[in-house]
DNA sequence: GGGCAAAAGATTGTTAACAATCCTGTCAAC
DNA sequence: GTTGACAGGATTGTTAACAATCTTTTGCCC
């Protein structure tokens, strides 16, 4: 009935012989394993094991190892492997007040020139959002939660955009899973759907406003103030494997 | 008398024989020379040259190059190697329109925290910057220029911001060189000035106002209708090497 | 002389073996 | 029983050779 019981890394596709897999998928899936909860902050992301689970070869896996260091998402210790990061308290404030930054002002960008179809887009992750949430699908809802925002950054047109927010918003996922109250690991619904009203009526202001006091809800729903917490850098001191 | 003759690819440092050099010192090196455009837009960025460069192997060069890439500084082209991106009309508005989004809200947060010792740095950039300009020492003039903005970022005091506004004030610099008017590379001082003044006063909404002005002005400077122009793609195209 | 085709050279991409480091389990000493 | 050192195994990091692709040159034909 509960979905969160699997295993820690379930990525393990096992790919069928013939086929082949970019570097640019496979860290596509890893961020997006990120984003659903299903790898944990901490978590060893071991070479070999990455091998078996996108058939590839070592030098392969290494580069996308790289490639998710330089987005802060995984963190790399010398001669110890490649760990899913941990953001501390003052990354998570930086991650917080970076996406306070910038997305209010893509909320407006979306609001000048979004389609019809983006916002149709939009729309629908929010429908299947909430159905996630009926039916119980943990993993669904927390990713269709985090997707809302990606989809609204894909609105504005702007790759870079796009781009600068995935790392962010996948980071937050991490920064949630640590810092969060163990209940809320989502975006309210509500949230989003006000928003959405306030993008199809074009109205700028209150989109970016709505957007402001969004983020500053998550945010008030971390708790920031102790040095470290569970699941936090501790774990994975003290992880004996 | 001007320095802007000199060889296009100019990281030759010979390093001495026993010494050590980090992939981050590397791609900072080169990070530095694209903002200061001692390597234009397109130039090639062989492996061999490099390992000879930096004195360090070819797999330490490849990987930073995927991490130059991965920041959009540098494109890959499949069995064709490295090259100093070109960013085409689209990039460059994404990149300014990303910049818009974020480098107002930087300057409020510096606005609210940043010590006396921060502001103190800015105005030094800004004096080194005004000097560079009377000596006619373009590259430093240049460099100053976005090292304002830089240093702008590093009094918000949040290493993520300081992170995307690095890779986005690098790629400008390739923006401006690309399409910007041939005389006006650099910031206007005045503009800078104004701005500090604003921060020092502790004026969060001038200092906005005045950093999207600012930003404003950079991008009235450029040449953004046609499909592509000298330096752009089509260089790299019809380079024979 | 111009244009196309093939071979030589150079550059990039990949694989595999090697070296170095770290983790784990064992054993001895206190 | 706990602590420390040591050896074995496993994992990561590096090097070098190999394969594949692209670029340039050469030569031939029209």
């Amino acid at each position: 009935m509960d979905p969160m019981t699997e295993t820690p890394e379930d990525d393990s596709d096992a790919f069928a012989a013939g086929e082949e897999i970019t570097e640019t998928e496979i860290v596509a899936r890893i961020f997006e394993a990120v984003m659903e909860r299903r790898l944990a902050a901490g978590t060893k992301l071991s070479e070999s094991e990455l091998c078996k689970a996108f058939g590839v070869g070592r030098m392969r896996i290494r580069r996308c190892l790289l490639l998710l260091a330089s987005h802060d998402v995984v963190e790399l210790r010398s001669n110890r492997g490649a760990y899913v990061a941990s953001p501390s308290v003052k990354q998570a404030r930086d991650v917080f007040e970076a996406r306070l930054a910038i997305e209010p002002a893509a909320a407006r960008l979306v609001v000048e020139r979004a389609t019809e179809d983006q916002l149709a887009a939009l729309q629908a992750c929010l429908a299947e959002e909430a159905e996630a949430h009926q039916r119980g699908n943990r993993h669904a809802a927390i990713r269709l939660s985090g997707e809302f925002h990606l989809r609204l950054a894909e609105a504005t047109g702007n790759e870079t955009l796009l781009r600068l927010l995935k790392e962010l918003v996948t980071r937050s996922s991490l920064i949630v899973a640590i810092y969060g109250a163990p209940g809320l690991e989502t975006c309210r619904d509500h949230d989003h759907a006000s928003l959405l009203a306030a993008l199809r009526s074009r109205d700028a202001d209150t989109a970016e406003r709505l957007m402001r006091a969004h983020l500053g809800d998550i945010i008030s729903t971390l708790d920031l103030s102790g040095p470290a917490r569970i699941g936090s850098d501790l774990v994975q001191v003290l992880a004996k494997r």
